[in-house]
DNA sequence: ACCTGAACACCGTTCAAGT
DNA sequence: ACCTGAACACCGTTCAAGT
C-alpha cells in the first residue's frame, strides 16, 4: 500500500538471502544436520548439496572430495568433547576414565561420526588439547613415554570401536522387542551346543548374552584398558 | 581333421561348463576372490555377479541381500585361523595373546573383511571354537565368568578395530615415501606447536609418531588387554 | 525353482560453460 | 573466483518375464 513504488516489492526473506555464498563452515553445518538426522549412510555430496539448495558440484570449490568432509565431521564433534576438570595426578585413573565416557558420549550425539573418524589422524585444536590432556593423566601415572604414546592411539581407537559397533548395530533398524528375541534366541542356541565340545559357552550362555547393551560392556572395556595401561607403570 | 561329422564341435570347456548352477558357496567364492584382489569397497552385488558371467539380480536368489554376503566373508575368513596348540593353564596370557595375532592375520589375509566383521556376531562353528578357547583360556586365569564373558567380545572387537584401521588407511593407496613424509610432517607439526599450551605434545613427538606402522602398536594392545584382564583375576 | 533384463532410485567426481 | 547442469561410471534392490 504504502510501499514507495521505486522500491522493489521482494520476497520477505529477512534472516538468510537465498544465495548465501558457500563456504566449509555452512557445508558443514549441513552435513552435520544431514549426520544427525539421518546417519552417516545418508551423508552423501548430493544430499548435503540439496540440503543447501544447490547441486553436488558446487561442494566441491571448498572441499576437496568426501573423505575431507568426513575428516571435518569428526573435528566438529571433537570439538563438543568437554574435559573441564582439572587434572589431579592423584586420580589420574579415574580422570582417564572419565575422558573415554565424554568422548563416547560425543560420539553418540554425532550417530555416523564414528565411521569417518576410524581412519583419521585427530589434528583439530580441540584434538590436540584431548591429546595433551591425556598425556598430562599418563605421566601422572609415570607410564613411560613409548607407552603412553601408544595410549593416546588406542584409548581413542577403542572408543571409536564401541561407537561405530552401536552405530552399524542402530542401522539395521531392529525395534527393541527385535533386539530382545535375537539376544534370546541366541541364549537358547548357546544352551543348546554339544557340551562335550563347547562345555564353556553352554555354561556361560546366561552371562555371554547380558549386558550386550547398555555401558556395562564399555565400563568393562575402559577398567580393562586403564587397568592394563597402570600395570606398565615405572616403579620409582 | 579326424573328428567325427556327427560329433559336434563345442569349444574345449574342459573343467567347468559355462552354466554351473549358482549356490552360495560358488557366490561366497567369488565375492572372497573380488575381495582379496581389489578390497572391500569392490566387493558389490554386481562385480561379484560379473565374476560369475550373470547379473545382480540373479544373487538374490541365494544371499537375502549385501549384509547377509558380509556374513558370510567373515565366516570364511573365521574358518582360516588356526588354534592349534593345546592350551597350557600357566601359559594363558601368551596363548590368548598368540590368538590374537592369529586373528589379526586372518583379517589382513583377507583386505577388507574386517569392515564386515565390525557389526557381525560370530555365530560359525570355527568362531564357535574360537570363543570357546578364549573362554578356556580366561578361566585358566582365573577370570570371573562376566568378565570372561566380556572379554570374549572386547578382544575381537580390538582385533577388529586394529585391522579395519589398517584397511581404511591403505584405501588411500598412498605409495610408501607419501606416508613417510605424512608421518614426517606430522612430527615437525607436533614440534612446532606452542610448547606452553602443548608441553608433553611437544617432548613427545618423536614417540608419537614412531611405530605407527608395523606390529608395535598392535603387540602393545594386546599386552595392555591382557594385563588388564589379568588384574581382574579372582584370588584364590 | 532358478535365472534374467531392465528398471528404479541412488552414489562420488569431473568438466565445460556460465556469471 | 565461484557456481552450475549435465554427464560418466558406478551402487543395492525389485520385479515381471522367461526357462
Amino acid at each position: 500500500m504504502t510501499q514507495p513504488p521505486w522500491q522493489p516489492i521482494t520476497p520477505a526473506k529477512p534472516t538468510r538471502t537465498p544465495k548465501e555464498p558457500l563456504n566449509r563452515e555452512r557445508i558443514v553445518d549441513a552435513a552435520m544436520r544431514v549426520l544427525v538426522e539421518s546417519g552417516y549412510d545418508a551423508v552423501s555430496m548430493r544430499k548435503v548439496a540439496q540440503a543447501l539448495g544447490t547441486g553436488p558440484a558446487s561442494l566441491y570449490a571448498h572441499v576437496a572430495n568426501k573423505r575431507e568432509l568426513d575428516q571435518l565431521l569428526v573435528e566438529r564433534a571433537a570439538a563438543q568433547m568437554r574435559f573441564d576438570e582439572p587434572v589431579d595426578p592423584a586420580r589420574w585413573q579415574e580422570q582417564l576414565k572419565a575422558m573415554m565416557r565424554e568422548m563416547l558420549r560425543a560420539m553418540r550425539a554425532n550417530p555416523g561420526v564414528a565411521r569417518a573418524a576410524i581412519g583419521a589422524v585427530p589434528l583439530g585444536e580441540r584434538a590436540l588439547m584431548s591429546t595433551e590432556r591425556m598425556l598430562t593423566l599418563l605421566k601422572a601415572g609415570n607410564i613411560p613415554d613409548q607407552a603412553a604414546a601408544w595410549a593416546v592411539d588406542l584409548i581413542p581407537l577403542y572408543v571409536t570401536a564401541v561407537a561405530f559397533e552401536e552405530t552399524v548395530q542402530s542401522a539395521t533398524d531392529w525395534k527393541p522387542e527385535d533386539v530382545e528375541r535375537f539376544i534370546s534366541g541366541l541364549r537358547s542356541y548357546f544352551e543348546s551346543l554339544p557340551a562335550d565340545r563347547f562345555p564353556l559357552t553352554v555354561a556361560l550362555s546366561g552371562v555371554l548374552t547380558s549386558g550386550a547393551a547398555g555401558d556395562e560392556r564399555f565400563e568393562f572395556g575402559i577398567a580393562v584398558i586403564v587397568a592394563g595401561l597402570a600395570s606398565l607403570a615405572e616403579k620409582n
